[in-house]
DNA sequence: GAGCCGGATCTTATGTCTAG
DNA sequence: CTAGACATAAGATCCGGCTC
């Protein structure tokens, strides 16, 4: 995997000419800019206080006309202006709801944020609403050109392009550019996935409700994980830190093979398909004994 | 003190390699 | 070709520092 080396934030996040795509490229690169060009127009200046939109994609913009790199980058421009007022004016993302409905607050079933304590459902939900932030921000930062995995269901209907608001790594997550890139990929989740009567609406569940704030904080947590890799990748002391601890890793890994060889030589209980992936494979975790190694006679 | 951030660590899914 | 071994990426979680 690797990142842009440099960014440059001042040139417009669309600038940067299309190099060398094959036809098909050029066809998903349009195809793309359609997309996205829908969704940016679409949805009326407070979305969210919308409780159920009748569409979450105007028919009407269906001929999409075709705005400059500037245009893009003030209407993304003022998309965050709207988000940080919208923050700064209501503590809830679904406060545009009567507040009459407010006099008995219910618990909030905005929980999706922490993992813990969440039913079945409201987990199927999570994890697909942090693939499609993820999917996303691969999309607009232009990773998803480096990798080939790609094995999240949405991908199709958002189709790979060169970057086109990369994140700054070497900035922090309050850096404009990435708060840009992280509304971004918000933005676009929330309007195809908030209204479960949305064509666009594809989550396993329709009655687990979540909110904008849940998925930044999904997109927060990516970016941190993408930064560390990053990181691990631009930065030389840590590029050999993380050398040496998977070669420890390796070797612990290898030691504890060992181990367990001897130990389950025979038990099939201990050493069954399942250790495909290997649960034990701890690699900061010097001196756990393998659960196969304690298991009684 | 609550909330956020970043780093470190743990866990898991998935890709790649290789021996049979 | 296939199963298993191994490598890697990345999500989840914890923790300490910082700010308000």
């Amino acid at each position: 995997m690797s990142f842009p080396s440099q960014f440059t934030p001042a040139s417009g996040p669309n600038d940067p000419p299309i190099p060398q795509l094959t036809p098909q490229q050029y066809a998903f690169a349009i195809q793309q800019y359609h997309y996205q060009q829908q969704l940016q127009m679409a949805p009326p200046p407070q979305p969210p206080q919308l409780p159920f939109p009748a569409s979450v994609i105007d028919p009407a913009l269906d001929s999409p006309q075709v705005p400059t790199t500037d245009q893009r980058l003030e209407l993304l421009e003022g998309e965050i202006e709207q988000l940080k007022s919208q923050k700064r004016g209501t503590s809830s993302p679904d406060a545009g709801l009567p507040k009459r409905r407010r006099k008995n607050p219910k618990p909030s079933p905005h929980i999706l944020k922490k993992a813990t304590g969440l039913s079945t459902k409201q987990m199927e939900v999570r994890t697909s609403l942090m693939k499609k932030v993820k999917s996303e921000l691969k999309n607009l930062t232009g990773r998803a050109n480096n990798d080939d995995s790609a094995s999240d269901s949405d991908d199709s209907d958002a189709p790979n392009i060169s970057p086109t608001l990369p994140f700054a790594f070497a900035a922090n997550i309050d850096d404009p550019v990435n708060v840009k890139v992280i509304d971004r990929a918000v933005h676009l989740v929330w309007t195809e996935q908030h209204d479960p009567r949305a064509e666009t609406f594809s989550l396993p569940h329709r009655d687990i409700k979540f909110t904008r704030e849940d998925l930044a904080k999904f997109a927060k947590t990516i970016f941190r994980g993408w930064k560390r890799t990053w990181k691990a990748e631009t930065d030389p002391a840590l590029a050999k830190k993380k050398a040496e601890t998977e070669s420890k890793s390796r070797q612990e890994m290898r030691r504890k093979e060992g181990r367990t060889a001897r130990a389950c030589d025979g038990s099939a209980m201990s050493c069954d398909a399942s250790g495909k992936k290997r649960m034990g494979m701890k690699p900061y975790v010097a001196g756990v004994v393998p659960v196969a190694l304690s298991l009684p006679p």
